[in-house]
DNA sequence: CCAAAATTATACCGATTGGTATAAAATTTT
DNA sequence: AAAATTTTATACCAATCGGTATAATTTTGG
């Protein structure tokens, strides 16, 4: 690992948290030199410009979600124990995830679904694609061994699951209560048990 | 109505869609002049400073949405279709929702939930309390008429409710596929049939 | 219609933006 | 350790930022 792959990611740790609380554009090269101490020499013999930074704290904060969502669970348990470590992981690690700003996709989505990056939107998508497919296809597979119901309409819970999830860190967040994130786990975990489990 | 009600008026309602489409620090004062064609010296005339622009463009894009949810029913009716009238108007006008920007709590929370001005984080709070009460305090009439089943727990319906808006419009957007907010409409019009209507 | 007042346009301000050229410093290779 | 190369710091660039002072223009009241 050369000194200049070092510093890239050195860069990356240092300004993800920042990008995902003031937003991609909203972050200036002052505050990615005042977040890492180098200067803007230092940047720019690492990065492109700052779109390139921006992406790469994107890429490394969606990293630690999905790297935290995989630790809390083996793809060789029970269907029903991988579903439930989804609200389980957000609701242990969401103090965490709060404190690096939140949900990087929430966080994304809504600066450029209107607006550029073009790429950090097809980004956004992608990953909310993925979250989706790998729903759908955990609970697919449980009914192909029979512990999930046979009738449930797999893309439906999906689409419930990311939507309670997203929506109840948005308001959690602006609120400063957690009571709204963990009524939509609890009601994920409800769904499973009572609707998808056989 | 003076000419600068009207102009003050006027300049809300040009900019609006724009604050909301690109964020209330991502507007620079060239966007609003260019909404409005007008100058400076005209939007300084009828504004403190941009902040106070961007305030009034969510107040007015708040009460777009407050005003088509709260023509979509009447506070006489039956319970049952008071708490329908939410899905309801979000299905409808979705669409014209979109093109404005989407919702406008949704945008700012995510603005303003870790970074300046704290007057735009004080109105989605209480946007957000708003919303909640609004809910709980129909679930209880309800009850107290014997239209909703009484052991139901009026704040958690009202959060779940907020949390498969604000997720399934932000999913929608994000996508360009307006399934994920439809399915939680669906749900919610699901959990108001099955679960609260005695 | 005229004069006073209010409103809008123009020109400018210092500060900050993203980005670059180049020099200094540190690393790597020999 | 010296030389070659890479990496970082400094100084600067044009453009844009939010905001203001003042002049030109409209509205408004008499």
């Amino acid at each position: 690992m050369s000194k200049a792959e070092r510093t890239r990611q050195f860069i990356i740790e240092q300004t993800a948290p920042v990008f995902n609380k003031q937003g991609y554009a909203g972050t200036s090269l002052n505050d990615l030199t005042a977040a890492t101490g180098l200067t803007k020499g230092a940047i720019y013999g690492n990065f492109e410009n700052k779109e390139e930074v921006a992406l790469a704290a994107f890429d490394y904060n969606l990293g630690l979600v999905h790297e935290g969502l995989r630790a809390g669970t083996s793809s060789t348990a029970p269907v029903r124990e991988q579903l439930l470590a989804m609200p389980r992981f957000y609701r242990q690690h969401y103090p965490s995830l709060k404190q690096k700003g939140g949900c990087p996709i929430l966080n994304a989505a809504v600066e450029c679904d209107d607006a550029p990056p073009a790429a950090l939107l097809q980004r956004v998508q992608a990953s909310l694609a993925k979250w989706h497919r790998n729903l759908v296809r955990l609970i697919e597979k449980g009914q192909q061994t029979g512990e999930i119901k046979p009738a449930a309409d797999a893309s439906r819970y999906a689409n419930l699951f990311i939507a309670l999830t997203e929506g109840g860190i948005l308001v959690s967040k602006a609120t400063g209560d957690s009571t709204a994130l963990f009524t939509g786990l609890d009601h994920i975990e409800h769904l499973i048990e009572t609707e998808l489990v056989s």
